[in-house]
DNA sequence: ACTCTATTTCGATATTTAGCTAAATACAAA
DNA sequence: TTTGTATTTAGCTAAATATCGAAATAGAGT
C-alpha cells in the first residue's frame, strides 16, 4: 500500500497512469510527452514497476509498458474500505474506431 | 493531490487517520498508540495538516485533531473518476451508544 | 562486424524524509 | 509565579528520492 501510494504521490506517475490507461505504450513514447530526460522517466518506471502499477514486454527494440489495472483497482478498493467507501467500476475509455 | 498521496505513502500517517475516522483525538492520545517519539508524531501530524486532511482545534493545554473527511473524500473521488471508478459513502463507524 | 535506435544503468549532486534528543512554548493549576 | 503537562520547534544524522549527463546494453538493419 505504501509503496502504491508513493508512486501516486508524483504528477508524472500519475499521467503515466493515464496515458497507460488509454493504450499501452513505449518507454520512449510516454517519455517524449514529458519535459525530464528519458533515465529520470525510467526511473519514474522502475517506481511505477515496483508498485506493481505497470508492467512491460520487450517488443523489437523498444519496450512497452502497460497498465495493471487490476494492481490499482485493488488498492484503491482496500483504501475505500477503510474509510467506509465502495468503489465500483463506471467505464473503460473508448478504444480508438476501427 | 500529490500532497495526499505523499501523506498517505506513510502506514503511521494512514493509521492515524484511521484512528481519527472514529473520533477526534488529542495529539498526545494519537502518539501513545505509536513506537515513534512524539516529535516524530508531530511531524506527521503536520505532513497531514498541510494535506488538508487533518485540522486541530486547541483545547485547554491539548491539541485536538480531527479528520477532514471531505478533503479525503473529494481526493479520492477526483483520483477514481481519472481511472473510471465511481466512488460512494457506505456507512459511517458506529459512535458510541448514550 | 558495424551502426543506428531504444532503453537502462552508473555515478554524481541536491533535496527531502523519518527519526532522534534537547530545548522552547503554551497553558493550567497550585 | 513557580511547577507540571502537552505539544511543537530546533538541530542533527542517516537514508531515500529526483534529477542529470555519460556510458552500457539489447536488438535490428546494413
Amino acid at each position: 500500500m505504501s509503496l502504491i501510494f508513493k508512486a501516486l504521490s508524483d504528477p508524472t506517475r500519475r499521467r503515466v497512469l493515464e496515458m497507460l490507461r488509454q493504450r499501452p505504450m513505449s518507454a520512449g513514447d510516454l517519455a517524449a510527452a514529458f519535459q525530464v530526460s528519458k533515465p529520470t522517466m525510467s526511473a519514474h518506471f522502475a517506481v511505477l514497476r515496483e508498485a506493481g502499477l505497470i508492467a512491460s514486454e520487450k517488443q523489437a527494440q523498444s519496450v512497452i509498458y502497460h497498465l495493471q489495472m487490476s494492481v490499482l483497482e485493488e488498492a484503491m478498493l482496500g483504501f475505500a474500505q477503510a474509510f467506509g467507501w465502495q468503489l465500483h467500476t463506471v467505464s473503460k475509455p473508448d478504444s480508438s474506431p476501427d
